[in-house]
DNA sequence: TTGAAAGCGCTAACAG
DNA sequence: CTGTTAGCGCTTTCAA
C-alpha cells in the first residue's frame, strides 16, 4: 500500500495538515518544518493521491475532449496542439471521441453530469441551444473548436472568407462556371462556406446556379465531410455531360479527394478537363497535389486551451470568439 | 449545487445506504423502495459524483494511454478501437501523447504514482526494465501494444515474418539487390524487421551487405521512422552510383514515402529504377501506390483493451503474447 | 505557525 | 431488507 499523508505526518512528527501545507507549497509554514516533511516524504516515497486531492478541492485537473474521428489529419494536428499545451498547464485530457452522431449527445452529457472535468473542448461539432444552455446553467466552461454558437466561446476559422477567396481563386485564373460541394448544410462550416462562395460569384457578377451546387446531404450519420460523399457528389456533376462544370471549390480536402477520384474514373483530367479546389490542407492534399485553403490548426488548438484555462481559473464572464484566417496552397489541381 | 446522496436520501425517507444500493443495482434492496428512490432522483435530478465513488470504491474507470504521435495513421486507427472498445467497458480514456522522448517516463512515471487510472495502455513505445518492475510492483495493469518485453502482456504484429515476406517479395519478382532502410536500432521493431530481412536473404543465398543497409540512426528525438529519416538514407543509398540497390525494404510507409521522394528528386522511376516496398499500409499508402505489409490495427486495439479489462477485472497471473500477422498489400511501387 | 477536526460525496461493513 | 457508521485520502477552516 502507498503511503499516505498520515504516515508522511506521523513520520515527521507534524499533523496532516501542516504536511498538506508543506506539499501545497503554502505560504503558511516555517521552512525548517517543510524541510523536515519532505524529507519524510522521500522517504515514504510518497504520492498524493489525485483522486483524493480532487474530491477536496472540487477540482479535477482534467479536461475533457468530444471530437470526431472522421476528420483525419486536421484531427490529429489539433489534438496534437492540445495535448501539448494542456500538458503546460498540468492538466490531463479525457477524449472522448465520437463516431456515431448519438454519442455526441452521451459525451456532453456527462461531462456535465459527472463532474469528472473542470472544462470541456468541444470539436468540429456542434452543439444543440439545449446543450449550450445546460453548460452555461452547469457552470461548466467550454469553448468551442472549429464551430460556433451564440454565447458560446469559440474558435474557429473565417469559413466565409476562405469560401470566398478559394472561389475568387478560381475566378481569377479565369473560371466562369464554377461549382461548389458542400458538407452537410445542417453543418456550421458547411453554410458558411456555402455563403463565401456565394459572396464571391456575386461580387463577379456571376449567377448562382443551383444545378452546380450540391450539399453532401445524403451522406447519413456523418455531416458528409468525407471522401465518399465527395465522390458521389462529383458523380452528379459528371452526369451533366457537356453542361458539367469545369471548376469546383469543395468544401472539405477529404471531399475533394472524393471527387478526384470519381474525374479519374471516368478519365477526365485535372485541372485540364475540371480544377479543383479544397479547404483544410490535410496531409493527403499534398500528395495528390491538391490546391486549398489552409486553416492554422496547432493556433487554433494551443488558443482554445489558453481560453478553457482561462475561463477555469479566472471565470470571466465576456464572450471570446476568436476567427483565424485561412491561407491559400496553390499546387496542381487548379492549373494556373 | 448539484444534488447529493444525502438530498436523495433525504427526499426518499431512507439512509444514504439504501439510496448507493438503489444507483448500484444492489440486489439487496426491496423493489418498492428502490423505485421509490429512483422517484426522488428523477426529481432532484441526481447524478452520483464519479470522483466520490472512484475514492471510495479505489477504482476511477479510466485507463491511461501513451502513445507517439509520430504515427500518423497507425496511431489514429489504433486510437479510434482502443476508443471505441473501452467506451464499451463503460471506461474513460486519459490520453497521454508523447512526442518528446522523455515524456514517456514522465507519463508512465505519472501513472502510477497519482493513481488516477486502473490500466494502462503503452502504444509503440519501449519500456525499460526499471519501469517494468515499476509496473509489476505497483500491480497497475498494463499492456504493451505494438511493442514488447519480458514478462509484461503485449499485443504486437510478427514484425520478424512481416520483413521477412516483404523482403521475400522482392525476391521472388527478381531482385537480388535488396537494401533495407530500418528504424533505429533501439526501436524493437526496428530490431526485429531488420533480422526479418536477414532472415529472408539468407533463406536465398543473398549476402547481407552492410552497405545495403541503413538504420535511421541520425534521426535524433525520434525513433526514425518518419519521413524525413527515409529521405535522408535514401539519399545515401543515391550516392553509390551504379551501386545503388535496385530494390528496398523500407521498415515503415511513411520512411518509404520520404525515400520515394528523394528517388523522384533525381528523377529515378519507380518502381523501374527501383523497387520499394514499405511496412504498415498508412493511409497515404494508397495514394502514391506503395506496396506495403499491412498491420490489423483494429484487432490489435480491440483486443489490447480487452486484456486489458480482464486484468483490471481478473488479475489473471499468466503472462499474455499475442502476434499477429501482416498480410502483404501490392501496389504499384514493386511492379512485378 | 501548527494541530485538530470537519468536510468533500460516496461505498461497504455491521448490526439489527 | 435497511439505517448507521466508519472509512477513502486529502484540503481547509478554526482555535490555539
Amino acid at each position: 500500500m502507498p503511503a499516505t499523508i498520515y504516515d508522511v505526518a506521523k513520520k515527521a512528527g507534524v499533523g496532516i495538515g501542516t504536511v498538506s501545507r508543506a506539499i501545497n507549497d503554502s505560504p503558511q509554514i516555517a521552512l525548517k518544518t517543510k524541510n523536515k516533511i519532505m524529507r519524510a516524504i522521500k522517504e515514504l516515497n510518497y504520492q498524493p493521491h489525485t483522486v483524493a486531492q480532487s474530491l477536496a478541492r472540487k477540482k479535477t485537473n482534467t479536461i475533457a475532449c468530444i471530437i470526431p474521428f472522421f476528420t483525419g489529419y486536421f484531427f490529429v494536428e489539433l489534438l496534437r496542439a492540445i495535448q501539448r499545451k494542456i500538458t503546460e498547464y498540468k492538466y490531463d485530457l479525457i477524449l472522448y471521441s465520437v463516431d456515431i452522431a448519438h454519442k455526441k449527445e452521451t459525451f456532453l452529457q456527462r461531462t456535465i453530469e459527472e463532474r469528472r472535468v473542470d472544462g470541456v473542448l468541444l470539436v468540429s461539432l456542434e452543439i444543440t441551444k439545449d446543450y449550450a444552455d445546460k453548460f452555461t446553467h452547469s457552470q461548466l466552461p467550454i469553448v468551442l473548436v472549429d464551430s460556433n454558437f451564440t454565447n458560446l466561446d469559440s474558435i474557429s476559422v473565417d469559413n466565409i472568407e476562405g469560401a470566398y477567396l478559394a472561389t475568387k481563386h478560381l475566378v481569377d485564373i479565369g473560371y466562369k462556371n464554377i461549382a461548389m460541394i458542400d458538407g452537410q448544410l445542417k453543418s456550421y462550416p458547411a453554410k458558411l462556406r456555402l455563403e463565401g462562395y456565394k459572396k464571391a460569384l456575386r461580387e463577379h457578377n456571376i449567377y448562382f446556379d443551383e444545378n452546380y451546387f450540391v450539399a453532401c446531404d445524403f451522406a447519413n450519420e456523418s455531416d458528409g465531410f468525407n471522401k465518399q460523399a465527395g465522390y458521389t457528389a462529383m458523380k452528379q456533376f459528371l452526369q451533366m455531360g457537356d453542361n458539367m462544370p469545369r471548376a469546383i471549390f469543395v468544401s472539405s480536402d477529404i471531399q475533394a479527394i472524393g471527387a478526384m477520384e470519381a474525374i479519374k474514373e471516368v478519365n477526365l483530367r485535372i485541372p485540364k478537363d475540371i480544377a479543383i479546389i479544397g479547404f483544410d490542407d490535410i496531409e493527403l492534399a499534398q500528395y495528390v497535389g491538391l490546391t486549398t485553403m489552409r486553416q492554422p490548426i496547432m493556433e487554433m488548438g494551443e488558443l482554445a486551451v489558453e481560453r478553457l484555462m482561462n475561463k477555469i481559473y479566472n471565470q470571466p464572464n465576456d464572450e471570446f470568439k476568436q476567427q483565424f484566417h485561412t491561407t491559400i496552397v496553390v499546387r496542381a489541381s487548379c492549373g494556373g
